[in-house]
DNA sequence: ATTATTGTTAACCAGTTGGTTTAGTATTGC
DNA sequence: GCAATACTAAACCAACTGGTTAACAATAAT
């Protein structure tokens, strides 16, 4: 089943904010790469950035409501775990741009091909 | 000539903060959404969004620092022009988390798959 | 020369962000 | 029971954001 992502559908407006907006600050893109390597507590993404607990906290909250982190309590640790499915919208948004780009590059291909051609 | 943009290498997290911050507005999505179509001036980018010309003419400087547009004057108007290219960069930043849920698709699918089976 | 058009700059404002510290709540371990 | 651990909540702060209006500059049209 595919599912249209196309120009002329609307993308969630909200989403899109709260993603591209979690994704904007570096702590916590950092703490995303870091979930990569697998589940952490909150105290271990803290640990690496020279933070408080309680920013390091703010930031898993912001990447919760972007809906990249899920954390789930066990005993008096949250373990954190990376979502990443929701970034397929990012996926999704550029795909519009994706096909400009790609056509500039072709363009710029071709411009470098015709130069080497005249040496 | 290929570039390593693997786990490794570290992004340049001035600009990705430029170009996240400059898509978490919906107001500046919608400008750079009206790009695709060809350059515009400030007027028109102004003009669908019911805001005074300074709020649209600041949204475009956020994403000319960014890279995502070029402006360009010629009289009294200002042309601008979409700049995709620096999209890329979200493109291979992505890379890493696009692996992690594919990878997360495809136990979905599997799983899906051995439900019919089942029926 | 005047007037209209297309913007920019500056000053301002309310709300958000990213950080802090301090205090409090659960949970675990001794 | 008591102390240590892992966190959250609240209050605060400076800086940034996204918007406004008012004033100005530069270009174009009459």
């Amino acid at each position: 089943m595919k599912v249209n992502y196309s120009k002329s559908i609307p993308y969630n407006d909200d989403a899109l904010d709260r993603l591209f907006k979690a994704l904007s600050d570096r702590t916590r893109r950092a703490q995303l790469a870091r979930l990569v390597k697998g589940p952490a507590s909150i105290s271990e993404l803290a640990e690496p950035f020279d933070m408080s607990l309680p920013a390091a906290s703010k930031h898993l909250k912001v990447l919760e409501k972007a809906k990249l982190v899920s954390c789930k309590k066990s005993g008096r640790v949250h373990y954190c775990q990376l979502q990443p499915e929701v970034l397929q919208n990012v996926e999704h948004w550029l795909t519009d741009y994706r096909e400009f780009w790609n056509e500039k590059l072709d363009k710029l291909a071709q411009f470098v091909a015709r130069e080497s051609d005249d040496e």
